[in-house]
DNA sequence: CTGAAAGCGCTAACAG
DNA sequence: CTGTTAGCGCTTTCAG
């Protein structure tokens, strides 16, 4: 920039002024910066501004969701650089892994790079190690999953809810035996996605029966699972997959036995090629575009000074039947 | 830290020294110094810090692909995730939908928030404009598609090869007539594929007839497109779908038809439940995990000093025959 | 082993 | 409209 500013024999200031679109430049002098600029193939460094700078502000959010592999955390990672985009801030973009050590990490890391907002998919418990980074002002958006014990803005499906109709749904097709796959149960969502699914067999009297196998993980011990009870004795008539890995592992089971038109699959959040599949993969859907726009939505609004009170923002899900949750029960 | 390190009663130096493990600090006083760190919550600033570091490393990396929401790019991501992580770097990564001007823009984010290296994703004429990027010194690895006129280390797939094993896939099954489904030839990968496809067509001599169908960009209007041919006249009996989206898009016009026992399809690159569908979709199959890994050493390898001559990593591709391949053409 | 002073590239505050 | 001075939080240099 010193640079700039001799070869366009204007001061510093000035300089900074022109880059930063400032007033109170007049025209001819603006110009002779912007040759300079072009001259020397000048890029300010943000970082160093932002040292100076009375807002503090990096220009920058960090993002942390399951894996930035996972087709649902990379819609919100895509809804989230969009909203970025046209501020012209950058994202870091962390996955979680389900590993609380590596959750703790990120955050860190992203303090140390002093991003101006968080967004934030957590495992559910230890959610203190966030307070000092609250009360360094830091805002914190949740996405997915709801963190304990900390009152900040949330953005979630209607976990609760989506399970409920989707055992209702099994119910509704005479299925009485139903057995509901779901990730570990440190996980928020799992517990939810599992509570509303036995609530609902609950509800429709004990000659229905809920079976819950949890702690699954991804599609090759979900299949592992799945094949096992499957294969027992008294095998479920029907399946609730809480997960869209999940899901992806009891479609492989199921049609690895040769099943796929005798067990009914309802899966919780939907997958690209759901629909091409024999049968169509009936699920509840979620919205993660939906779920990532709203989190930037909100981390901005507080970013530019909202102090309003937390809000929690809850998506409905969406029941999309494409066959395999369609499938009606053997009269036995 | 000059707040930690008057708790400590140490001075500013003695706080970095601890903080960055530099030897030289008596263990009494180090003790003394995280005792201040831990009281006050105190994080460094890691951008405070590489402005006046002799190295100016930002532990930063820029990540340029087509999308972080596809499923191909987003592998690659998560790859480069895996490789900064243990070096404390964390990455920036940008979505080029295929827009030169966004390409642009993203790389300049990149330059003014002094990332120390770039893997970028181009569209292929204009990298003239990376000249300025490189002569500042900042290394540039090139993913999946080959930039023009530029000399760097580069990591792809063999699409050539990869495109011509398609072809000849489905010449050996019958075909004679066979459409090739591309992206928009701007894009390096797809004059590439064409040109692999159309080779092997015209080496399996005059009664082989190679259609293209290019300046596709997802799964909606290669759907139409398809869709057109396919009630033509004098339909193609074999497809081959260049990109993973434009597979879906072709999967979807197929089965649309009712013709997927009837139509073949290879497509390049795979897909999560690609094997799941009836039949199951014949790939030419990428290792996004691996070009994400090797890209990423190369990076870290020229930040780290390396100067030697460029490289250029042509991973191959494999065959994955999982049924819509492998339809025979109809004995006419 | 420790600390004081200088300065990285920039912007804030103020003086011309 | 423009420039000067100071200082953001850190690391370097160098002197104790």
């Amino acid at each position: 920039m010193k640079d700039v500013a001799a070869l366009a024999r204007v001061g510093t200031k000035t300089v900074s002024r022109v880059i930063n679109f400032e007033p109170n430049v007049a025209a001819p002098t603006a110009e002779r910066v912007w040759d300079a600029v072009r001259a020397l193939d000048y890029h300010v460094d943000l970082q160093a501004g932002s040292l100076r700078r009375a807002s503090g502000r990096t220009h920058t959010l960090g993002l942390l969701i399951s894996s930035v592999d996972n087709p649902f955390a990379a819609a919100i990672n895509r809804a989230v650089e969009d909203a970025a985009l046209p501020r012209e801030v950058a994202v870091f973009a962390s996955s979680l892994d389900d590993d609380a050590e590596r959750e703790d990490a990120a955050v860190r890391a992203f303090m140390r790079r002093r991003v101006d907002g968080l967004i934030l998919t957590t495992m559910s418990r230890n959610t203190g190690y966030l307070l000092s980074t609250i009360e360094r002002g830091t805002p914190i958006v949740f996405v997915d999953r709801e963190p304990a014990g900390i009152d900040a803005d949330i953005v979630t499906s209607d976990n609760r809810a989506g399970a409920a109709r989707a055992a209702r749904h099994l119910l509704e097709h005479g299925h009485r035996r139903i057995v509901a796959l779901t990730d570990r149960l440190e996980i928020q969502t799992a517990r939810e996605r599992r509570d509303g699914f036995l609530a609902e067999v609950d509800r429709a009297g004990a000659a229905s029966e809920g079976i819950v196998v949890s702690g699954l993980h991804d599609p090759a011990d979900t299949e592992r699972a799945l094949h096992e009870l499957l294969t027992s004795d008294d095998p479920p008539t029907a399946v609730f997959s809480a997960q869209n890995l999940i899901t992806v592992g009891a479609i492989r089971a199921i049609r690895a036995l040769g099943l796929q038109h005798r067990i009914a699959l309802v899966g919780f959040d939907d997958m690209p090629l759901f629909d091409l599949v024999e049968p169509g993969v009936t699920v509840i859907r979620q919205d993660p575009q939906q779920i990532g726009a709203r989190a930037a939505d909100r981390v901005f609004a507080r970013i530019d000074g909202d102090t309003g009170p937390a809000q929690r923002l809850i998506l409905p899900t969406e029941l999309v039947e494409r066959g395999s949750g369609e499938i009606v029960a053997p009269s036995s």
